[in-house]
DNA sequence: TCGCAATGCTTTAAGCTTAAAACATGCAAA
DNA sequence: TTTGCATGTTTTAAGCTTAAAGCATTGCGA
């Protein structure tokens, strides 16, 4: 993405951000692209798939749409649709909650474990192939940064 | 997001580059939802609708739907249906391009340049916003950082 | 000049995503 | 207990996005 020659009209002390910012949206693509490449051509599955998967990967005692929704960041309606996919794929089943009879609970099947644990295997692989031309060192610093970066922006946001 | 606990079961050498990636995306969404946001708040637009307006008011001849297509790192048949909404809005305008009969050049309207420059100003004043809580030093940092992780990315797809 | 691959664009089908509206259940205060 | 707000989920309409297939034009090598 050569979006990185948009500083138009900008005045000085903003143009340092927004080059910034264009620069974290190319690598964040960058990345993205492969990832859902390769998703789709070894694994005929998705991100958003994959990412739910992932979410109750790490909650063996499931979770409800609304924590999903939560921890994926996307609105429920997404939510209600994706894990209706993933039922009919037989990754994941749907039972209803014990305590909230609103609620259900999402979690994967013995199939879902297996498919995500193959998935996840190659999905580290990739990630590690594709920043691991960074140095250590480099990877570390990066790591700290964007770790200022999320509270500070979480902060602002937070305070409006 | 708190998917970066989602470190389940990788090879010690792999988590670092697994984490700074989830960081990197957490830190994207957590920006660009807030675009997103404000753009169809504030004028009633969408992300993709703002950066083909800013591709093209960077190129002031026009662009053929290729040369977006590339610039934005999206499919061409998406550019098809996204300069054809925008051109039913009079914000940008198709003519045949004069050397080549299979290519159309989009170009902006004047119409189209006033409504970009307004969103484009305040474009700028809310990653300005969003980014400004880091310190200049620690940007700076993060924009070099991020140029390296660039290139090198690229560099390990161009040699696949 | 013929053939043919490359390039430019569009169409299609499928999936992702959202905001908003709607509905049910939970919960707490009056 | 009743009222009413909060929470959990689904539905809808609209837009975004892609890969793949298809059509037209270009341009080059035989």
């Amino acid at each position: 993405m050569d979006a990185e020659s948009a500083l138009a009209h900008a005045p000085a002390g903003q143009k340092d951000s927004l080059r910034l910012w264009l620069r974290l949206v190319t690598c964040a693509t960058l990345i993205e692209t492969q990832i859902r490449k390769r998703l789709r051509e070894q694994f005929s599955t998705t991100l958003p798939r994959f990412d739910l998967l992932a979410a109750l990967d790490r909650n063996g005692e499931g979770l409800t749409l609304g924590d999903v929704s939560r921890r994926m960041m996307v609105s429920n309606g997404n939510v209600t649709g994706l894990a209706a996919r993933l039922e009919a794929e037989g990754l994941v089943e749907r039972r209803l909650d014990a305590g909230d009879r609103r609620a259900f609970r999402l979690r994967l099947t013995a199939r879902g474990a297996r498919e995500f644990a193959r998935q996840s295997t190659a999905h580290e692989g990739w990630i590690a192939e594709l920043l691991g031309t960074l140095s250590e060192a480099e990877r570390g610093q990066l790591h700290k940064l964007l770790g200022r970066a999320k509270t500070s922006i979480r902060d602002r946001l937070d305070q409006a």
